[in-house]
DNA sequence: GACTGTGAAGCCATTCACAGCT
DNA sequence: AGCTGTGAATGGCTTCACAGTC
């Protein structure tokens, strides 16, 4: 594979790419131009051929790209065309959210772990997994390779979940909690941080206002 | 204020730093520099330093930036020194979980509208809410003066949501469905997409595996 | 000696604009 | 004529490095 450095940028729009060409290939569409993916996903057509540049040719000039072969080169890109093993700490609403989350098993990721230190909720059943204590964590990912570990626990417990995750061997955490995680460099982590989000917003508020 | 066109990028750190200082103040400190702040954060001293000279000049040289000071001054930046009324459209599990999330009310976001088109959830309270149609939400809004409305209802119905708040006059949407939005250049638009935090995780997770 | 504030340099991502193909 | 692929230009963010201050 290319050794070519991706930015983070063009990886994100590429998942909003394949999202919206299974709406093309649902719709029947066959072929489309970089403008109409560019509309449809609120970018330029210049930044879509760049972003698919970094990994091919896969149109035609004069004509645009196959909407089915295109979606399928965006799939493998992706790393979408495997399963995933996926484990969730913390069940509480937003855990139990992501982990019915209906668009997860239909991209290749499967939760096989659902793990709290609550006792009232261990032992429940949610979907097809039964709600486990956090001490049989590192064993379900070895067991399972699970290589993605969803946090959503309080951002007391946070740490501690993060460093059990990466010594089980998991390769990236998804993290929901409000903290800033440290983990190894070999470990990918992503954060979903509400409180940062709506912080964002109230500053582009004020300054709104401020200037009205 | 300042015209000065600041980084989305120094935003979301503003925010980050705030919650550091305020983990400082819990713990009685009263004097800190940008050295320690960023690695608090995880990010560089110089880019500390950088995104607070957008502002304004907080520190002293040769000693560092009051705790409690420079909290206040970053406070007042992202406009928390007031409240914000907000609504959320779409009270299934995710909408439930920030409904009662705690560190919304003590950084001045108050829930104000809890509305679904489900008739099995219209009438509960979640809260000191009670839960209404969706018919209600433009009035709400008005009345409320509500500012930011969060989306956290399927895809398909997603887009109907946010035109309905545009329209209510909201200013900002946070949106948590798996849709690019259209809006109206006034209203900040800002996008928490779990399928593309998995898929950029699968991204990077099947690379690193290939390069082995 | 320690640490901030900041111009300059470096780096990275996006946009432009056009050659090349159908 | 229409649309892709891409080098060049632009714009923006981050890092460097040091003068200024305590």
């Amino acid at each position: 594979m290319k050794a070519l450095k991706i930015p983070e940028a063009t990886v994100v729009r590429l998942s909003l790419y394949s999202r919206h060409l299974r709406q093309l290939i649902n719709d029947g569409t066959l072929t489309v131009s970089s403008g109409e993916i560019a509309a449809g996903v609120g970018v330029s057509s210049a930044q879509v051929r760049k972003d698919l540049a970094y990994f091919g040719e896969f149109g035609t000039r004069g004509v645009g790209y196959n909407v089915q072969e295109l979606h399928g080169h965006i799939v493998r890109i992706l790393g979408l065309n495997r399963e995933w093993n996926v484990v969730i700490v913390g069940v509480g609403k937003l855990g139990s959210a992501l982990a019915v989350y209906k668009g997860f098993a239909s991209r290749g990721f499967n939760i096989v772990g659902l793990m709290d230190v609550s006792e009232q909720r261990i032992g429940l059943s949610l979907g097809k997994l039964v709600i486990e204590p956090l001490t049989i964590l590192e064993q379900r990912i070895r067991e399972k390779s699970v290589k993605i570990g969803i946090i959503t626990v309080p951002g007391s417990a946070a740490q501690e979940v993060a460093d059990m995750m990466t010594a089980a061997g998991v390769s990236s955490i998804l993290n929901f909690s409000p903290r800033v995680l440290k983990v190894p460099k070999r470990v990918i982590l992503r954060n979903v941080d509400l409180s940062v989000n709506m912080e964002v917003l109230s500053f582009y508020l004020s300054r709104f206002e401020s200037r009205q």
